[in-house]
DNA sequence: CCCGGATTTGAAATCGATTTCAAGTGGAAC
DNA sequence: GTTCCACTTGAAATCGATTTCAAATCCGGG
């Protein structure tokens, strides 16, 4: 391997000019040119763990997700590593599996690795620590989800916007009896999601477009909490299919859960857009199912994107005051939701039938 | 940050004894209690860049995939993340995105931060160049494609038997005009997988199970070269279709192209398993695919664990003989195949038909 | 021709661990 | 009591880069 030294030499000068030709430093041209030259030749490349050493910082970036497998996360993953890449940073992905402790060594790894910095998208929203980090003074950014109380810039979805949108769209579509499966009690994104599929719901209320049924609590009868997999979403779906007076759609708080639902309504003869079916992020090779899904966009890779030219300013010393950007979300209108049948009461629909039904 | 020398001051030793305590040297027990002791309180942990510098070797692997949004990756990803864990080594996952260049730098970024050693999925057979790894030492492993004249252990997946087994299922459901959309001309996986369905082709000709129709070289009519993701899936099975004598089932080379041939079909408005489908990979969240799709079936995980276990044999020192792992496949029968309808020729049908039809 | 200031340069310190080597310690054998 | 050996220990070198500091050089101005 060619050290800087073997450089200097063959250039006939100091190892310190060779660093400083290829850090900006002042060295007459004619000398940088030799260095310049032996380099090439001997195929120098300087050794970054030395660099990391000495500079006290490395030029590696973590990325902690919870789910490698769920496309959200990995087109997150994308808009980082493009980020990353146009400052020469490289991303280090780390899949914490929703595991807490995995999560836990792998903060330890990125302080003992020196990292530049690192983006979370935290596993837990109460007992993911970020303090370690911020004692030794390495920048991070919470991505899609913010732990409690963490003193770090964060970029977000706007979830409970998305959610209201959800809920109003099949309002409008005509369901009357709308369910929601949204993810674990404690997370941010399940909390907030829900918040506004109530917000959605008590609105309707109030203008009298949605009647309470007698004895449910029309904001809470068809709620269940889930965990953000295709299991519960399965569970929470025969659940809510099992009850006595049934939902006529459900908003299901992200993609995973609601493969999982829409496995259960086929098993169980119940197809959209009879039954509405509404999923907070995309479903990957949405293409392949029918009747095609109506989806809340997610800005999955500019959320990314963000987080790490946030980071990167954060590694280049800035001291703005901490920033929380939130995205919003879009939604995509397709054929899971074109209404219910008409029952008896003759109003036209406010949609064609799909040809396939 | 606490180094090694506050420790070994807090515990009134040298600095050589607190290392030598947390590397196995000899240390008199007395003395090794007050340095873990001292290293408990100050919550030393040893900074890993140092160590590689010393140690001349790092303790992450690099992990390089063409395309960290397929499933068959991220599965092979956490095969090599499991196997990894066990002996404390990370994984720094590299997406080199089917791109030459992006995959040279990352090799690059693999010398330059001392990685203990990479494992390659590489994105050409014939451009990968894995040499510079082999001249400064570095362990290396090639996973599912094996790069040309490349020095290197590999683990890597029967293609040619599992395309083999995959058209001769074609043909017992009796499908007689099948198929195959392969991958890139040049890629080790395309052509395998290829060569196995005309074994297969040839065998059903020796055996008269298959007749040549006019003119047609049964071998290579129903042959498509494409790009192993989606819209190359699509046109191919665009063209078959248009063809004077379309075929009557198709055995897709990837997952990927599997899910752009089955749109295509959806919208001709031909379905399965009267038209037969078959993919090489499973596709993600097949429960919602119908009819289900029969797929052959990879090892995507074991790929992973297999050539992690492989790499860390070679980081330990081991001088084997560089050895191949070849991985078998299997295959997971489900409606897709279910046999084409019957024809005026009124013979029984090997199966069912599926209650959806 | 000499001086002051700016610029360029290299020697040496530094980052934090590991490892070599020589010195120190203790115990057993004679 | 002396000798020898095995075992512990710490001082110092080392990995490869960056950076500080002081010396060297160059320049124009007087």
């Amino acid at each position: 391997m060619t050290t800087i030294t073997d450089v200097a030499r063959a250039a006939g000068v100091s190892p310190a000019t060779v660093s400083r030709v290829f850090n900006g430093g002042r060295v007459t041209p004619e000398r940088a040119a030799r260095v310049r030259r032996a380099a090439a030749e001997l195929g120098f490349e300087p050794n970054r763990v030395a660099q990391s050493l000495r500079k006290q910082r490395g030029s590696v970036i973590g990325l902690l997700i919870p789910d490698i497998e769920n496309p959200f996360f990995t087109s997150l993953a994308r808009g980082v590593e493009d980020a990353a890449q146009q400052t020469g940073l490289s991303v280090v992905l780390c899949n914490t599996d929703e595991d807490i402790d995995k999560e836990r060594r792998y903060l330890g790894i990125a302080l003992a690795e020196q990292m530049a910095g690192v983006i979370v998208a935290a596993a837990s929203r109460t007992q993911t620590d970020l303090s370690p980090l911020a004692a030794r003074g390495m920048p991070a950014v919470a991505v899609d989800r913010r732990p409690r109380g963490a003193l770090v810039d964060a970029v977000l979805v706007d979830n409970q916007y998305g959610g209201e949108a959800a809920t109003e769209h099949l309002l409008r579509a005509r369901y009357r009896r709308i369910a929601c499966v949204t993810g674990p009690e404690g997370a941010s994104t399940s909390e907030e999601r829900l918040a506004g599929y109530r917000s959605a719901l008590r609105d309707a209320l109030a203008d009298g477009t949605l009647t309470p049924e007698d004895g449910d609590d029309p904001l809470t009868a068809y709620v269940r909490y889930a965990d953000f997999k295709v299991g519960g979403g399965r569970a929470a779906m025969a659940d809510l299919l099992a009850m006595e007076r049934p939902p006529d759609a459900v908003f299901v708080a992200n993609n995973l859960m609601a493969v999982g639902a829409l496995e259960v309504l086929r098993e169980a003869g119940v197809t959209p857009p009879e039954f509405g079916v509404l999923s907070f992020g995309g479903v990957p090779w949405a293409g392949l199912v029918r009747p095609s899904l109506t989806t809340v966009e997610l800005p999955s890779y500019e959320l990314g994107f963000t987080a790490a030219k946030l980071l990167q300013e954060r590694i280049a010393g800035s001291e703005k005051a901490l920033q929380t950007v939130v995205l919003r979300t879009g939604l995509s209108v397709r054929d899971s939701t074109g209404g219910p049948h008409d029952d008896a009461e003759g109003q036209g629909r406010l949609r064609a039938p799909s040809p396939l039904g």
